[in-house]
DNA sequence: GTTGGATATATCCAATTTGGATAAAAGTAA
DNA sequence: TTACTTTTATCCAAATTGGATATATCCAAC
């Protein structure tokens, strides 16, 4: 499937979308990001470890998350923290935005209750 | 990306999923389907030939579709017309509300405007 | 009516994206 | 200490998609 770049940074991955709006929670680790997913989607979705870390990196790289000092009182310093940067939060808005869309279709066509 | 099967027939391929809203506008064949995902998106999503002809392939097989005649007036026999069934509207229901939990998420975290 | 370009379906192969096995290091508990 | 879990990381295979190509038919122009 390909995108279009209406808004900058499109297309993105799935597993992109889930990592930014995991952090949109506030600061987390790897692992603690992909719980948060699992929650955020009632288990539907869950990142294997190399769709994780891989996804962290370039996330990094391309300056949508960043490391941050883990929050007091954790110790392990295995733990990597993350956080959303400005422009992740932009290009959250922007894929979430498209999600409401095809949301509002689905209710249109009465595929989900609400507003035709 | 791996998924538990909560409600039947999930994961969605994202090809699959957006064959499955266009459709339930109605009939229509290949190229239309790939017109109708396109202006669901607002462009930002359009499918290949070999993801379009593929998936109406798989999921005729899968029973998410059929193939019925074309509507009256089109003289074209080129083209495939294609409709949901039953089976194909209740997978469709399952992965839009999973759509709208998504979005739900996003405005409790103010990503989106609306109720937090 | 025949020529040229657009439309429509179909298949194949490469590129993209993801999942899971594996590894190494550090925490935790018995 | 030992055994098990957690955490990050990388690699390879599997899954999914995109685009080139092919074939056939439609439509418009000449």
């Amino acid at each position: 499937m390909s995108s279009r770049n209406t808004n900058a940074a499109a297309p993105l991955k799935a597993a992109v979308f889930h990592i930014l709006l995991a952090l949109s929670d506030g600061d987390h680790h790897g692992l603690g990001i992909a719980d948060v997913v699992e929650k955020n989607t009632d288990g539907a979705i869950s990142l294997g470890p190399g769709t994780l870390y891989r996804s962290l990196k370039e996330m990094t790289q391309d300056g949508l998350v960043r490391e941050v000092a883990p929050p007091h009182g954790d110790e392990d310093p295995r733990r990597k923290f993350y956080r959303l940067t400005r422009a992740g939060r932009a290009v959250l808005r922007a894929e979430a935005s498209r999600y409401e869309r095809i949301v509002n279709v689905a209710r249109k066509r009465a595929v989900l209750p609400g507003a035709q």
